[in-house]
Formats: C-alpha cells, structure tokens, sequence
DNA sequence: AACTCAATTGCACAAATGTGCAAAAGGTGA
DNA sequence: TCACCTTTTGCACATTTGTGCAATTGAGTT
C-alpha cells in the first residue's frame, strides 16, 4: 500500500493501567527498554513511521514495537489531548461554561446507558483529562469517594516533578477504618503523577465536635491540614441526597439515622469531600459540619483549580448545590447530566 | 474479542495535512461534522472505544469514524506529545542540554540515510514538537530557509488565539522577489496555528547598507519590525558553508562571488535568519550583516522561546556557531548530527 | 422541478496492529 | 556450571483500521 503512516494508538485493548516505570539506577541514564520505548514512541507518533518499519530500524519484531509503544503509552510518555477552542465546543459545554463560570468538560455517553455504564466512561475520560491540567510542584488534593475510585483505576501517568498527593477527608466509620479503601485511591494518584502520597487517617465524621476539635489541635494532624491549605489543585466527587449509586458517606457505616436526620433538617441536598451544603450553596449552620473531616469551603476555594468530577443524573441536586457554591473551576460530567443541569437551570431561572 | 479498546491512531496513511476548519456561520455554533469529530476523538482517545462502537453509537459506519477521525487529527483536535522527563532522557540530549545550556530534542534517525531522508525525518517531528510549544497571543517569528520550508509542510494544527506569524527576514534577490517561496511558508505557520500573518517583503540583501537604512527608516517596514522586536517565539534554521544541501542564502541568486569572498573574509561560518557569524558565535565587524534584511541577534535573543531546527552533519559548523551565539532555547535536531556535535565539542574543549 | 457538480458515505478489500502461546533468553542461587 | 524461574520475544492468527471506488446525498443554478 502506498502512503506513510498507519493509525497510531493511544490505548491496547486491555485497560491502560499505571506501570511502575523502571527507576534508573544511578546518574539518570535511562533503562535501555525505556530508551527503545521512546526512541519508537517518537518514530510511529511522531515520525508517522509503521510499526515494522520502526522494528526493523530498531532491528526487531513488530509485536515487541507493538509492546514498546504500549509500555510508552502506560508510562506517561505519550500525551494525548482532546481539545477544541472554545468558540468551537459543544453547544452545551459553552452554556455550562457561561452561565456557572466553570471550566465545563461534557462526555459523551449513550442515552440509554444505566448508571455504572456512564460512571464507567466518565471515569476513564476524566482520568484522562485531568492530567493534563497538572504540573510540578503541586500540591494536589484528593477526596475519596465512589466516583473519584472509578476515576482512579483510569489514570494514565503523568510524569510531575516535586509533587504532593494529599487526602482531604478521612475514611474511617463505625465498622471498618476505611484507610484500605482511601488508601488505595491515593496510592493509585501518587503513582501515576509521581506524586509523594500524605495520607489522612481519621474518621469520615466524628461522634462529637469536641473529638475533632481536639484531633485538630494535634501536631500531626495540623501537618496534613497545612498540606490542605497550601493545595495547588483539588479532585473532587460530588455526594447527592437521594442517588442511585449512592456514595460512601450515605452508606456502609458512616451516618447513623440520627445524623440523616440532622442533615434532613439542615436540608442538605449533597456533599464535596465530606462536608454537607444546602440546595442554594450554603454551609453554614449545618450542625453535621462541624464532626466532618473534610476542608472548609474556603479552604478548597483557595485551591486555584478545583476539578469536581460528576456522572449520573440523580447527584443533579448535588451538583447544582456545588456548583452554587463555587466549588469547581473545572467541571466534568456527562452529557446527560449536562443536559439536566441546563433545562434544570433554564426552569429555575 | 474480550477488551475494551484498539490502538488509537494519530495520523493516516497519508501525510497529515494543515486542514480548513470549518468555520462556524455565527455566534460560536459549530458544524455538525466538527462537533461529531470532537465527539468521535473523545470517545476514540480518551474511552477507549472501537469504531464499531462509535459507529454505532453516532449512527453512521466505521469508515465515516476512520474519516472522523482523520479529521479531528488534522484539525488539531487531537493533540499528542511525547514527553520523558530530563532525567529519563537519552544521554546525548542530557548532555547536549547541559553543555551548550538548550532544551535538546533528538530525532531519531538511520545511520545510513542519506541528507533529503532525514531533513523529512527531523522536519516532521520537529512540526510535531513545535506546536505543543506555542501559545495564544504569541508573536511568532519565522526565519524562511529550506529546512523551515521542509517543516512547514508538516504542521499539524495548534488552535491559538490572537497570534501573529511574522516573517524575520527577507526572501528578494536578484531573480525573483522571492515572495512566493517565503510567503508559502509563512502562509502553513499562519494557517497551522490560526494566526494573522505579516510577511516582510523586502530583498534577502540590500546592494547598499544605505539603501537599507532608508527602508529601515520607512513606517511600513518599521511596523514589521516592531513586530520582531516583541516576539515571543522565533523558529529558524542554520545555513552552513559547506553544507551539502545548500541554504538558499548561498544559492540561488542571493550572493555574488564579491560577496562570497567577504564573508570568506571574514570568517564566517553559517547563518540564522540570514544573519551571518563566526565559530565563535561573534557577528560584529561582519560587513555583510550590515546588508541584511535579517534580525540583530539581540531581537533574536529576547525572544522568550527560540527553537532552532537543524538537519545534517554538514550544517555541523554553522550548528556551533549559533550555539555559541546563544541563539537558540529549544534546539531540534537529528541524532546522528547530534552526536557529531558532541564529539566535537569534546574534541575541543 | 430538473440538471449538474461537489461532497459525503459505505462496501469490500488491503494494510496495520494486538495478543495468546510457546520458545528463547536472562537472572539468581546452589 | 547447572537448574530453575521469570521475563522477553516472535509467530500466527485475530482484530482493528485505512481507503479506492461507486453510489448516494446535498447544494447551486437554470
């Protein structure tokens, strides 16, 4: 056939997963596999090269530059970008853009898809859109939660120098500690940035307010608090009263029906990183607060990009209340929840 | 087949090729077929989908997605880069990059090709690297010669706003005006990155340095100028003596013999942006640079972001003569002259 | 409404890539 | 040096993608 190139892959078959790049041994010269990985990721990405063109150059077979590229693509050296000018987006992502003032990132998923099918596709397209939005030296915040796990079992790498993975909200309940559950989350974000992981081993929520008061003022906790603070970037789920795929903190031994009541009564439609909010975006007064192990608000404001990831319909209550709030500079959802969030939106305004 | 996904592709076949985007009629809308493009990319790049699967899901068939994608591709929609971070670079761009103080790229390439092999080589990774390098309300100066020629005719598209492509230095001789050659060049940079273009079209060389003094002095030609003197990004190549593959400055109708011998003279041993120095990266005294319609070397240099493509062994001495200018951040070039350079500099140092 | 021309699309085949499996190679310990 | 285990590699087949060509569709003109 004549012509030069052939179709250049991103991702084999089997789920892209985060593989542990060879550490050179001494003075930074690189293995000679990541060399030849490289060299061919350059030849066929680059170069517009075959694949047995690269292997004979390389002198060896196709399959092994097939696996070299694959390894590159696992390994963070290939970058691939979606991206469209603004004024060319979607319909719907420069509404969402306009009118709450959010970076907005719409996927595209099937209309009749049921919910793990849509959590599924936005997790492995936010976990590839996001590290592109990251640098060195960042402090990175993360909240557990169901999606931000999902989004984490798809990150691809993303080589940072200097950077810090730190956990916003505590993981532990009545029945188990939750630091497997969290741990593994924040583990699989320090891996494929890079990143030195500092995790935060308390309750969700405390029983009382004098517990956390007292476990703030401790000097290790004040440590990761610090870290918190100084937060360049913050990855965040959204919890929504009331969802079908409900999150952690709904379920599984976090919140006793008295708690549920408290919340009712503050009229709580949601959560970021474990700290409640009512329908218009407001925190204050709400008596459950003040036992959560998540940041203040103000404290995630701070952070300069605020990446809030949402799927599902049933957290619309959720994310409008966050959106409200003025949580996210970066929102990435799915196109039917996006579609939502406008009609919802044009009715209430 | 059990998996979720196929390899992604980033070019066809055929040469990728700087694209007309459809421009949208009116307020922002985008066409139907850009929108299924971005969509189709989202779904290909970043969720791993087959194109059965987005044929399906968009109601059309797998070649439609083949074409989609070539599309979003040559568009820019799809932007890949290959990135390892400096400690995991191949040695000689670690040890390029530490002894001559330039952010190296080497381009892989045969040992065994000949010159017109590799300049395509170096020129469609160089196109490939340039962009992910540039940003909006750039002011892009670009020197014409036959390597940023060969360059060129690869850009892929990089959508940036409010930029400028500026021509750096002239293209007239005593032949022709040299408008057509030069002007297409800069017309691919100005399409490729979606910026105004300001061509310069003056004479390669002036017969006087009294005529171009008087030119200098003209408002027309002061405003191309000033657009040099802000630039933000320069992209130019080397011209070499003695290179096999002759810069149009040493071909072609620019140079006479009587101006050959000065230059001879005055021990020169290459050119960027037709601006002529010596080994040691000195140009004063050069009596031809009074001549040339070329930037001062110090308008080069304070430019933020100065990439330099070189292709060739024999562009070996003009090479370290820019590098001893200190004209160059970012240098691009094939390995086989990057090695040439290296054992150069240690059989000189 | 009809005609013409250009653009788009889908089919069928060619080309390119992915991977299971067995063989080969490399590393480690005795 | 040998044995064993792990890792890597290449073959053969399966899967996925690219594209020439003819058909279809759309746009513009008369």
């Amino acid at each position: 056939m004549i012509g030069p190139s052939v179709p250049r892959p991103f991702a084999d078959r089997h789920r892209t997963r985060t593989a542990e790049l060879p550490v050179p041994a001494s003075g930074g010269a690189s293995s000679s596999r990541a060399l030849d990985a490289l060299r061919a990721a350059q030849m066929y990405y680059l170069q517009d090269m075959t694949m047995d063109a690269i292997a004979r150059e390389l002198r060896t077979s196709r399959s092994t530059v097939s696996r070299l590229l694959s390894s590159a693509r696992e390994t963070g050296v290939v970058q691939i970008q979606i991206t469209s000018p603004h004024e060319r987006a979607p319909q719907l992502e420069q509404q969402i853009s306009r009118e709450f003032g959010v970076e907005a990132h719409v996927v595209p998923v099937t209309e009749t898809g049921h919910e793990a099918e849509v959590l599924e596709r936005v997790a492995i397209q936010a976990a590839r859109t996001i590290g592109p939005l990251l640098g060195s030296n960042a402090i990175i915040g993360v909240a557990w939660g169901s999606t931000i796990s999902a989004v984490s079992r798809h990150l691809t790498r993303k080589i940072t120098h200097d950077s810090t993975v730190v956990q916003l909200n505590g993981a532990g309940n009545t029945q188990t500690t939750g630091i497997t559950y969290a741990s593994e989350i924040l583990r699989r974000f320090g891996k494929a940035y890079g990143a030195r992981v500092e995790q935060f081993p308390v309750p969700a929520f405390f029983d009382r307010p004098s517990t956390k008061t007292a476990m703030w003022g401790e000097r290790s906790v004040q440590r990761i608090l610090d870290l918190q603070s100084r937060m360049t970037t913050a990855i965040f789920g959204v919890g929504s009263v009331g969802s079908e795929i409900p999150s952690h903190v709904y379920s599984g031994g976090y919140l006793d029906p008295d708690a549920l009541a408290m919340l009712a009564a503050d009229e709580v439609v949601g959560d970021a990183a474990t700290v409640f909010f009512r329908a218009d975006g407001t925190d204050q007064g709400i008596a459950m607060n003040d036992r959560s192990s998540g940041p203040d608000f103000s404290v995630l404001r701070a952070a300069r990009r605020r990446i809030c990831v949402v799927s599902g319909e049933s957290k619309i209550n959720g994310l409008r209340g966050a959106l409200a709030a003025g949580l996210a500079t970066d929102l990435i959802l799915d196109e039917v929840t996006a579609r939502r969030l406008v009609q919802v939106a044009a009715e209430n305004g």
